[in-house]
DNA sequence: CCTTGTCCCGACCGATCGTTCGGTTACTCT
DNA sequence: AGAGTAACCGAACGATCGGTCGGGACAAGG
């Protein structure tokens, strides 16, 4: 059992492959025979690394949540002025969509067909319904408009940061995740119009 | 052959049941089976109405794109500053998902393994693309800021307006239609912060 | 009455689904 | 060298997939 292995693969590598061709085929639509393929080991051997294709699923979601949970204990989303807290959650959602996209994206598109499925839905809900309470409290506070109702904004700025997730790819050299976090904070805060 | 007919099923009408359910479970994710027990026929029975289930997918984005390339030929997205097409356009597309909401939301959500969805995705960019250049002349015209790339500026702004499928619910006496797109016009173009 | 056509059904098709099983290879450790 | 085991394979499982087929119920039109 010596440390250095290589060209075999474990659950984390078996994953990797896994979640790319999910989320080119849609979780549905992928066949373990797919999944093979891609992977290039039959379709029995996928059955040694993991328990079935649902671990597959709950691997990669459960590590999108946790890397989105991650933010709302970080300091700055702690502490501060509430707008100001908010701000830094969203340009760290960006951050971590853009970091884990493949994971946050598989994440972005279950539907609660299984019970994997249906848990990671509630912790999304969680998850924003975490981020409303800080929107809610920058109102409180008297820094963002109060003519847009809390719950409906927090949708409409979480579509837009989930949206990512559709476009965004990261070929080198075109814009990095700081162009990417800086316009939708922008946008998000000031709008489309000439400042 | 008379007009009067009822309590049978019609493409329409068995369309409407279908997008239903591919919104609940997903298109891949719905078997023929599901369709007859929601639709209360025999799987058989269904193709004797469509040929298959992709005509069902190809019905329901075919009208989802027709009502939304509607927009851009009426007068009020033709003639005028570009901002002000712009915001009729965000307004109406707002409109639209949401008369139209499960079409739209099956066309949002396709992902490209049979023919169908392929030219669906390829429609739905020329749509994109169709408003990106309204941005673009609205940012030439100097109504709205130069320091946020267009491309990337329509791409959150779509995310945004689509998002509204994800949880829009037309539960009666909640929000209107109107409510939401006032919301999103002014998030759009003016952003969180307070006036 | 009988024909015609609409609407629907149960039974069935070959293919593919996720998963299991028995066995083989190849490497590690003693 | 021999034992143990991690990594892998082909073949096959029952279930379900999208779709086909021949025929029955029923109303309209002659």
């Amino acid at each position: 059992m010596t440390t250095a292995r290589r060209d075999t693969y474990t659950p984390e590598t078996l994953l990797g492959v896994a979640v790319r061709v999910f989320n080119e085929r849609g979780y549905d639509g992928t066949s373990m025979e797919h999944l093979s393929k891609a992977a290039g080991i039959s379709k029995s051997s996928i059955y040694h690394h993991v328990t079935g294709k649902e671990e597959l699923l709950r691997r990669a979601v459960s590590r999108a949540l946790d890397e989105l949970f991650g933010i709302l204990d970080e300091e700055h989303a702690r502490a501060g002025r509430a707008v100001e807290r908010l701000e830094y959650v969203v340009r760290r959602m960006v951050e971590v969509l853009i970091a884990e996209l493949p994971y946050v994206t598989l994440l972005l598109r279950v539907r609660g067909n299984t019970g994997t499925e249906r848990w990671a839905l509630e912790r999304r809900r969680e998850f924003d319904h975490r981020v409303a309470e800080l929107l809610s409290a920058a109102a409180a506070e008297g820094d963002v408009r109060g003519d847009v109702e809390v719950r409906l904004a927090t949708r409409l700025v979480f579509g837009m940061i989930n949206s990512i997730v559709e476009w965004y790819r990261p070929d080198g050299r075109g814009m990095g995740e700081r162009d990417v976090a800086d316009a939708v904070v922008r946008l998000v805060f000031s709008g489309l119009t000439r400042a």
